[in-house]
DNA sequence: GTTGCCTTAGCAATCGATTTCTGACATTCT
DNA sequence: AGAATGTCAGAAATCGATTGCTAAGGCAAC
């Protein structure tokens, strides 16, 4: 491999220089111009390795995510690829499956990488996020929320599932049930109090019995929805509070085909439907904007950005031209 | 950050001596104690950019995919993972949009980082491998092959089409068009190529006007199934070459409801269907069992396995239970 | 009791870049 | 002309770990 003094004996210099011209300091003209064709010759590329050592930080970003396979979080991460990348940044992808021990471990080996920064949706309700804070390595929370004092990305949750039941209702519904994730995500209880807020509103009974906490996976979907039929009486119609849950329901109800004009509210996208959705009431959530907003923000803090703590909503999509 | 000569002044050791407990030398045991014991106390852990410089090689694995939203891939992401992890190892998620200069860029990171392997799914028909070969680095080829000489594990893609073709063949279809990808993808080119060989097989004509090349992607699926269904006569069949090209058809055919006994057949999976998926002929791939065979392989390589290149098929998945 | 082998702890070199510090030289001002 | 100031290249220190080498100590054999 070349090294910075292969260079630098190449083109005369020392291996400050070299280092200056590769990073953009003051150097003399000619001796620039005898670096770069030095770099160009050799093909060198700088060890990034010995880089981050030296500059105590490494131009990685880690993504930290409950789950890579769905969609929702597949977009959200090319969100923030694509800005990471324009910036100079190359992301991690960490999986956490939900569990606050494999994301403890990726939150330490972030540290120990030494990171220029995290994006992470919380599995845990209040991940260990300190040793990174300390170490003023940049954070940016997305999703879900957490009580530390740190920049936040999030929808309203309770808003939108409260607009998206009272579409349910307009459209003659009154029996209306709503499966949620797991209790202990925020984005679950949220979506969930919005669903009781708008029923509420609507002088309509929102029964503990129609209100089922699932998995947020399209299992988890399929087995509430088929707890939901077997109700006596079943309901009119279902909110989903995630795209892989709606999953689970359509493809639930699809089965049951006496279910035809069961009425279906979905939270989130359905990038992968082979059925016609224009039935369906669907709530898009653009995750990829999301990912845009926090990736831009933690470039913000890397660079230096000394602010309070922002809790904001993503920058709506570019309209559709 | 606490870093290893403060465990060393606080166990009363050398550096030497802590750094030989963490990596599992040996050590006397009164020493290992009060080493563990100290880096206990100040809660430690290595730096390791430090530790990837002096190895000359990081304990980090680039996985670089073509579509990080496609399930198919974000599920071979799952499997190189979980192998990855259980050997401790990380992975870096990179995407190259199916464009070789993204690509190439993310060679030379990967290069740079001293990362200690690669599992890619190439773009370009003949990655620039050759520094991170000639530097010692494990890699493996995934799901297209490539003329070089290093480990691959793919498909017998023409093979797979082949018997899905055959499969809509017996189902009563003989005007059978197929939608496959970029002709530049080896897997796009194989698969149309055991269409034709079951078409001919069966005496059926293969029609220039039969074979779509779109992009592997939804949109491209809905747009080669408008095309199709525009022509006269239209076919009677389609075999959709990956799963996305698939859900394009599929939701193409949704909007046109006289299609309905139109068959189709699809090379891939479809998890995240919202429709019966019953009547469809469906080729599952698998990718999970992909990216976990691919994984062993290159952390055996990583860990020093001197063999010629190896050409696999993935394992298959276990029997459900 | 002495020699020689073996184990193992510590010193110091090392990985490859960045950056502080130093000094050479040029320029400006009096 | 001489002093003061500024610019910039190079020497060397530095980041924090791992590891080759050295030497000390323990033990066995003669």
């Amino acid at each position: 491999m070349t090294r910075i003094a292969d260079v630098a004996r190449r083109a005369g210099v020392s291996t400050a220089t070299v280092s200056r011209v590769l990073n953009g300091k003051q150097v003399r003209d000619d001796l620039a111009v005898a670096v770069r064709q030095a770099v160009d010759e050799l093909d060198y590329s700088p060890d990034r390795t010995a880089r981050s050592l030296r500059r105590r930080h490494s131009d990685v970003i880690a993504l930290v995510l409950p789950d890579i396979e769905n969609p929702f979080f597949t977009s959200l991460a090319r969100g923030v690829e694509d800005v990471a990348q324009d910036a100079g940044y190359s992301v991690v992808l960490c999986n956490t499956d939900d569990v606050p021990a494999k994301e403890e471990r990726y939150l330490t080996i972030a540290e120990s990488e030494n990171m220029a920064g995290v994006v992470i949706a919380p599995a845990s309700t209040s991940p260990r996020l300190g040793a990174l804070m300390s170490r003023g390595r940049g954070i940016v929370v997305v999703d879900r929320r957490v009580p530390d004092a740190v920049d936040q990305v999030t929808f309203d949750n309770v808003g939108l599932a409260c607009r998206a039941t009272r579409d349910l209702i307009a459209d003659g519904h009154t029996r209306i049930a709503c499966v949620t994730g797991p209790a202990t995500t925020s984005t679950a209880a949220d979506r969930a109090a919005g669903w009781r807020q708008a029923m509420a509103e609507a002088g309509l009974t929102a029964d503990d019995e129609l209100l089922v906490h699932a998995n947020f996976r399209v299992d988890g979907g399929q087995a509430a929805m088929q707890s939901l039929l077997a109700l006596d009486p079943p309901p009119h119609a279902v909110l989903a509070t995630n795209n892989l849950v709606g999953v689970g329901v359509l493809k639930t109800l699809a089965e049951h085909s006496a279910a035809d004009q069961f009425g279906v509210g979905i939270i989130g996208d359905l990038p992968f439907a082979t059925s016609r959705t224009t039935d369906i009431s669907l709530t898009p959530l653009h995750p990829r904007e999301m990912g845009l907003t926090a990736a831009r923000m933690l470039v913000e803090r890397i660079r230096g950005l000394d602010a309070p703590p922002r809790i904001v909503q993503p920058e709506p999509p570019p309209a559709p031209q």
